[in-house]
DNA sequence: TCTGGGGTCCTAGGACCC
DNA sequence: TCTGGGGTCCTAGGACCC
């Protein structure tokens, strides 16, 4: 059995641990420079506040509501996500933090689920203050539905909501496609303008048109919302794939001196990142742009590989000044910049995008034996990664003698694989 | 006037190769 | 007038997640 747990509103929670006179009151939280919305309490969703909608333009509809607004802190935020993380392993189940706010869980037993539930809401809330929904089901993606349905009617689940073979396609039914993991706003229109409507709708939708549309993510979701599952429990976090550091500015600059600054502190934060990870980058790209939202967007892009001896903060701030002086216009108005590192590696993990080897044609199985044993001759790995490109992909895992296919990204196979 | 930040995966299309 | 076939690699952009 699977369970998800997530927080309610958590960041306005996390305020309201602090300040418990918020309880019942409307609150908001709001993104770096006070731009966004980006939590809201059930109080302030009621008064029409989308999330993610810019603060300057819902202000006025809320003023006079005795809304209290917050500045975000996202170092209370990810303290109280540690202590949430902390509970739930100290529990009995498996447990894979999802997001900062969220973590799945996996039962090997068969349990009372209810009884399970309502022990973690009440457990949590004594010790954190925290408000948590909880949703069991066969899959992950099931998992969510029922999430969603605690969260959607709090006073009859009472936080914890349980689906099986005897209720799960009526919870289906009351729940609208686009609360679906997997379908946002794009992949909502089409079924929408296909006549459906609700998770129901797309569990039971036809599968030829769902892979056309959907693809090979579209295929798994169908897959788990029928109760097979696609999507096990991530018990290692995978390695990251790319750093990221980036911030508006607040206001428009076109002071190249000043734009440095921003950007060299976007460098410090992605380098930190990396230090923090253990890892190195292989390539490094630094990027400023004008307002999105206004007309004459641009774009101003730089990028160059590092060597090993390019890894230190210095080093990198030293390119990261190069590249932005080869890209930047004076006449731009930049809103925001930032730097991304990609090509990761660590000393003891050799990335496909950095292994030199060509195996040509992945296909022929014999050239991919060589290549793979000759990997692991040089290496000396027990487990190895090899990737070609494109819809080819395939990831082999060599565990001793034994060798199996275990993922394909090629979603005509993917029944097979699965 | 004011619009977040950090990720992943997939596909289409152009450049290029023989 | 008619203009092949098969492939790789890279980038940009779309779609999704929190």
């Amino acid at each position: 059995m699977f369970a998800l747990v997530d927080a309610n509103n958590f960041y306005v929670s996390c305020e309201r641990v602090f300040q418990p006179d918020l309880e019942g009151k409307p609150v908001l939280v709001l993104s770096n420079n006070d731009g966004c919305v980006i939590a809201r309490s059930d109080e302030v969703k009621a008064l029409g506040c989308k999330m993610g909608e810019p603060y300057f333009k819902v202000k006025e509809r809320l003023s006079g509501h005795g809304v209290r607004v917050f500045s975000s802190n996202y170092a209370l935020y990810g303290d109280m996500s540690a202590r949430l993380m902390a509970l739930l392993m100290a529990g009995s189940a498996d447990v894979e933090v999802y997001s900062v706010d969220e973590a799945f869980l996996f039962y090997r037993d068969r349990q009372d689920w209810k009884t399970e539930g309502a022990s973690l809401v009440a457990k949590i809330r004594q010790y954190l203050g925290l408000p948590i929904s909880i949703g069991f089901a066969a899959t992950k993606t099931l998992a969510k539905v029922a999430n969603r349905l605690a969260k959607q009617d709090k006073e009859r689940y009472q936080g914890v909501c349980v689906l099986d073979d005897t209720n799960v396609d009526r919870g289906l039914s009351a729940l609208p496609l686009t609360d679906l993991w997997g379908v946002g706003r794009r992949h909502a229109r089409y079924l929408h303008a296909q006549g459906f409507s609700t998770a129901y709708d797309v569990k039971y939708a036809p599968t030829a048109m769902i892979k056309k549309q959907l693809k090979s993510p579209g295929l798994q979701l169908q897959h788990e919302l029928k109760g097979h599952v696609c999507h096990d429990l991530e018990y290692e976090p995978a390695l990251r794939k790319s750093i990221c550091a980036s911030k508006s500015f607040g206001r428009k600059l076109s002071d190249v001196d000043v734009v440095l600054g921003a950007l060299l502190s976007n460098v410090d934060r992605a380098h930190e990142k990396l230090r923090q990870q253990g890892l190195y980058a292989g390539f490094m790209l630094v990027f400023v742009h004008s307002s999105p939202f206004k007309g004459g967007y641009v774009f101003h892009r730089a990028q160059c590989s590092l060597s090993d001896h390019e890894q230190s903060l210095l080093s990198l701030s030293g390119i990261a000044k190069r590249a932005l002086l080869s890209c930047f216009d004076s006449k731009v108005r930049y809103c925001k910049s930032g730097v991304l590192l990609w090509g990761l590696y660590s000393k003891d993990c050799v990335q496909p995008s950095l292994f030199e080897d060509k195996v040509g044609n992945s296909k022929q199985s014999e050239k991919l034996d060589q290549a793979l044993e000759a990997v692991r001759k040089r290496y000396g790995k027990n487990s190895v990664g090899l990737a070609s490109t494109g819809c080819y992909a395939a990831e082999y895992q060599m565990n001793s003698a034994q060798r199996s296919p275990r993922y394909s990204t090629r979603w005509d196979e993917l029944l097979e694989v699965s």
